[in-house]
DNA sequence: TATTGGATCGCC
DNA sequence: GCGATCCAATAG
């Protein structure tokens, strides 16, 4: 939480900060894409961490996940929030709209504005120089960050009431309240 | 092989 | 509130 999402796209940097999360963790939380065991799909999940597991949703947007536990412990966070850093200019032309909150608050509004696709899926954040994170030493204030159940797993079960959706409290570009 | 529905978004 | 739009997952 408050470090810079980096994509290196054509020469250019585009930067966000990042400002909310959400936990997919193992094979016993039902909202993770894991849940089932292995497929095609998904696993980049049961990887190493540090590698990007993007994938399409509803036919039309894409989710980026960065992998979080060791080899064959399926689990990743997803990005489901920035706030714009870096190339603005270039966002607004890669999102079509010309609001500034809506660039990037969202996990299917960020993609689009870092240019996130499946042909980054599987890729080493860690070795990646097309898309990494870095710390800029700036810090989110202890305590601003909190939480909630995360967003759209009501097909999830009990699991749907965890509260492992994260975002920085005082930010004006989380996806929603 | 066929059907279903989704870790979303933007417009009505 | 609803349709877009594709494909992974699962059922047959």
């Amino acid at each position: 939480m408050g470090k810079l999402l980096v994509r290196k796209w054509r020469g250019k940097n585009i930067i966000g900060r990042i400002m909310e999360t959400e936990s997919y963790v193992g094979r016993n939380d039902a909202a993770c894409h894991a849940a089932k065991g292995k497929t095609k799909r998904n696993e980049v999940m049961f990887g190493e961490a540090g590698c990007a597991y993007v994938y399409l949703i509803y036919g039309m947007y894409h989710c980026l996940n960065i992998v979080t536990e060791r080899k064959d412990f399926p689990a990743a966070v997803l990005i489901r929030s920035l706030e714009p850093v870096e190339e603005v200019d270039l966002m607004y032309m890669s999102r079509k709209t010309k609001v500034f909150k809506n660039l990037t608050t969202g996990p299917g509004k960020l993609t689009q504005a870092l240019r996130v696709t499946r042909t980054l899926n599987g890729e080493d954040l860690t070795l990646s120089d097309k898309l990494f994170v870095v710390n800029d030493g700036l810090k989110v204030k202890p305590g601003s960050v909190v939480s909630s159940p995360r967003v759209g797993v009501d097909y999830a079960g009990k699991d749907a009431k965890l509260m492992w959706r994260y975002y920085v409290n005082d930010s004006e570009f989380v996806s929603k309240v």
